[in-house]
RNA sequence: GGCCCCAUCGUAUAGCGGCCUAGUACGCCGCCCUCUCACGGCGGUAACGCGGGUUCGAAUCCCGCUGGGGUCACCA
């Protein structure tokens, strides 16, 4: 009859596994927190599980309704749909949990809460923080090590003393001496040695419930099996272990969920991926254009591979392959280039017009189109669509790439760097451009009739070099060194636009420079 | 400092005792293609932190060291 002292863990596998997304909602979305929401989700969708959607806003003083909001958008953006949880729509409960924002909960932690102190698993703790530095440096003890369990042993009168000088205790959890251990599904047998978790904070003074203690409550209540969360919670484990221990004690829940502690996003350097880093702002990689294809690939790549040779995938499957027990444990650097890299696949993985469709806000949003584009410039970007989808890496180039298309002649704006590229005798190749175009008719305006004219007229006939023929030309349509293709370009310009410009960069390099 | 985690090319990773004179991708460097830039194709550069074991055999297992990171809040 062994009964044995730490329960058991969850042995929840297939379609009994229920997992959590728990952010604070505090700040911009993260790009580590978005991969710890994306290993989740991946992991419940693999395994046909629960994904659990649950925002802790205990802290009212951090929380905003902006961030919350933004974290909901950045999800559902991303595709990563959640089985219950907080609901957005109103329509429903969101789940047999409700409700699912920890600040709509304070009831049900206060009934936890007196059952556990009734249990004697919370204690009432007077002792502030200068009392406890005080006491540690009164003991030769470092301050370092923190509480020292003083209350533990306050007597009745003791704690009547301190009531009578007006003092509200906090709620401390009594850890219990003894090894806590637990088997992290990355990183195997995790044991942290009697002694080394101290009693802690639970709820505070003034009545209000702690992160330390709503989330484990929360995971028990909701039935959570397998919590997935990040490498820095590691060393909170052990006091959440013993906590859980004592919720199944008292019998709110049936076992303790498994861990699992995925690796670091780090950014540049040997630091953690900093707030201050605009990549590790999801909201910044939606506005340069990375597309949500190409973000969660990415992402599921920071600590995690499909197989030995491939890196370009489709959600579906990741679903397909991901498994919690793949998960590699260290940090993985949060490479911007790679990440581009990625994306600009997914890019040329898109139909022609869903890609069409994608760029159309980041056109308008860079300012290239008008908020509400007409007929004209719609049909231009519809033609333009393969020049340069295999020529970006993120949505936004379109602008630049485009932005050409959607001015008049004499609002080309000629880059600095496209002006010095040109070598020779720019105007004479223009002049021979212009007159070798004119002879073609606006009803014979295609690209292999432009293409044709001027490789007779400058090719052939001037025995120019190709680079040094379209540079100036390529200068005159774009304003830039690097555009889609040129006769491409022209076309889509159309005869008279294609003349004037032309006309405009010969009178622009006939005049002195200037500003 | 206590405790915990981590350790393969610059980066992300494959590798779970012999298939490894270590594979793939990004990056970088060449070449090809070519109206620029891309795309695409071909080739190249570059890694098992160190020291002990275990074993016929170790990148893979064990120990130590070194190095890096995290955490020690009435934040989450």
């Amino acid at each position: 009859m062994s009964e044995p002292t730490i329960p058991q863990f969850s042995t929840a596998t297939g379609s009994d596994v229920r997992v959590r997304f728990c952010p604070s909602p505090t700040g911009t979305p993260h790009v580590g927190m978005v991969r710890t929401a994306l290993f989740n989700w991946a992991y419940a969708r693999h395994v046909g599980g629960t994904f659990v959607f649950r925002i802790e806003d205990t802290d009212a003083a951090r929380d905003s309704e902006e961030s919350y909001g933004q974290i909901i958008d950045s999800l559902r953006w991303l595709g990563l749909d959640w089985d219950e949880g907080i609901s957005t729509d109103g329509a429903s409960e969101g789940g047999p949990h409700a409700p699912y924002r920890q600040s709509e909960r304070g009831d049900i932690y206060r009934g936890i809460i007196d059952r556990l102190v009734a249990e004697g698993y919370l204690y009432e703790s007077y002792s502030t923080a200068e009392e406890i530095d005080a006491r540690n440096e009164a003991a030769g003890r470092p301050k370092q090590l923190g509480y020292d369990n003083f209350d533990r042993g306050l007597t009745d009168e003791q704690r009547a003393a301190f009531r009578d000088e007006g003092r509200l205790p906090a709620l401390r959890f009594r850890v219990p001496d003894m090894d806590l251990s637990f088997t992290d599904l990355v990183r195997g047998d995790i044991t942290f040695p009697a002694g080394s978790t101290i009693d802690f904070v639970v709820v505070r003074p003034n009545g209000a419930p702690l992160y330390t203690l709503v989330n484990p409550v929360d995971d028990a209540l909701m039935g959570i099996t397998h919590v997935l969360r990040g490498e820095d919670l590691l060393s909170s484990t052990p006091r959440q272990v013993a906590l859980h221990h004592a919720l199944v004690q008292i019998g709110v829940s049936p076992a303790i969920p498994r861990f699992g502690h995925l690796p670091y996003v780090m950014g540049e350097g040997n630091k953690k991926l900093s707030k201050r880093d605009p990549e590790s702002n999801l909201l910044h990689h939606r506005d340069r254009g990375f597309i949500p294809e190409g973000l969660l690939n990415y992402l599921s790549l920071l600590g995690w591979s499909i197989s030995a040779d491939r890196d370009v995938f489709s959600r579906d499957e990741m679903i397909a392959a991901f498994d919690i027990a793949d998960v590699n444990p260290n940090p993985a650097r949060f490479d911007q280039k790679k990440a581009d890299a990625i994306n600009a696949d997914h890019i040329r993985l898109l139909t022609a017009d869903d890609f069409e469709a994608r760029i159309l806000p980041y056109l308008i949003a860079g300012g290239a189109l008008p908020v509400e584009p007409t007929g004209g410039q719609l049909e231009t970007v519809h033609r333009a669509v393969p020049l340069v989808q295999s020529r970006i890496t993120v949505l936004s180039e379109v602008v630049g790439m485009l932005g050409f298309l959607f001015v008049s002649s004499d609002a080309v704006a000629y880059d600095p760097d496209a002006l010095a590229s040109l070598k020779g005798d720019a105007s004479a190749v223009l002049t021979a451009g212009e007159e070798a175009l004119t002879a073609v008719p606006e009803t014979e305006w295609e690209t292999e009739r432009i293409q044709a004219a001027l490789q007779v007229a400058l090719i052939d006939e001037l025995g120019l070099k190709p680079r040094l023929a379209y540079g100036p030309l390529r200068v005159a349509a774009s304003g830039r060194r690097v555009s889609p293709p040129l006769f491409e370009s022209f076309e889509l310009l159309g005869r008279d636009e294609t003349l004037a410009r032309l006309a405009r960069l010969r009178a622009h390099l006939g005049q002195p420079q200037e500003g």
